[in-house]
DNA sequence: AGCACA
């Protein structure tokens, strides 16, 4: 797939020893012969280091810093240079009113959350030896937090064991599934008839159906049209309470696929 | 290698 214009041009391969105010002073001379440049984002932590944003006011500024720039040593490293796989704040802020700022900015964490609950699960899936029996529920207690746990990796097993079990796939807590048009309800008390149901989650864009699960207590689906209205329900009814004293408080994600 | 914006 061809690569995504973007007003924002992605360097990578930078000397990772320049502190970063010189390394955005320099880029920023370097690259403002191209085009006017919003903002340069470059930070020094892990997985940051060696790379920056430069955001230009335009797709075509970009464009040509990328072809003009493109492989130029910078501190004795050949800049490597791609439009950024994602439009900047700075983009958005002067393309779009407030509004649409505010919701690409809630996006943008949401997605940032998200690929954070990915790699917990794969650190998890890295430092895990095989687990006692049964596959994985996927109750991960609190996976959000670092685990402090000092590592009682056992000691691999003396007798040249291997396991054969396929190594599980990561899994991602239920909160940081990705969106997508099916919506996944979990611990609705008993008065959650369809029709309660029905009521609430109808009112959302592009609304299809519940579906309740017959011999299952407590949990349904519910199904929109499109990812848009599914968002909204969901953002607007996470946590909602539907017991009779403020509890029974809904557990609102997306459905696993 | 690594795609951020407290």
């Amino acid at each position: 797939m061809a690569e995504q214009r973007n007003n924002t041009v992605y360097c990578r391969n930078l000397e990772e020893s320049v502190k970063i105010p010189v390394l955005t002073a320099t880029l920023e001379t370097l690259f403002s012969q191209y085009g006017n440049i919003l903002e340069i984002v470059a930070k020094k932590n892990l997985r940051a280091r060696g790379q920056a944003f430069v955001v230009f006011d335009s797709v075509d500024a970009a464009e040509r810093a990328i072809k003009e720039v493109q492989g130029f040593n910078l501190f004795e490293k050949p800049m490597v240079l791609q439009y950024a796989k994602t439009k900047s704040d700075a983009t958005v802020e002067v393309e779009s009113n407030e509004a649409e700022f505010e919701a690409h900015k809630r996006r943008r964490l949401a997605e940032k959350e998200r690929k954070q609950a990915i790699r917990a699960a794969e650190a998890q899936k890295h430092l895990k030896r095989p687990a006692q029996s049964g596959p994985s529920h996927g109750l991960a207690a609190d996976s959000s937090r670092p685990t402090k746990k000092a590592a009682t990796a056992a000691p691999s097993a003396p007798g040249g064991l291997k396991s054969t079990a396929a190594p599980a796939a990561p899994q991602i807590p239920d909160e940081y599934l990705p969106p997508n048009k099916i919506l996944f309800l979990q611990n609705l008390p008993d008065n959650a008839t369809s029709d309660i149901l029905n009521g609430i989650f109808g009112s959302f864009e592009g609304f299809k159906e519940v579906r309740l699960v017959p011999g299952r207590k407590g949990i349904a689906f519910v199904e929109y049209e499109n990812e848009a209205g599914a968002i909204s329900a969901k953002e607007n009814t996470q946590g909602m309470s539907l017991g009779p004293d403020g509890s029974g408080v809904v557990k609102v994600t997306y459905q696993r696929q």
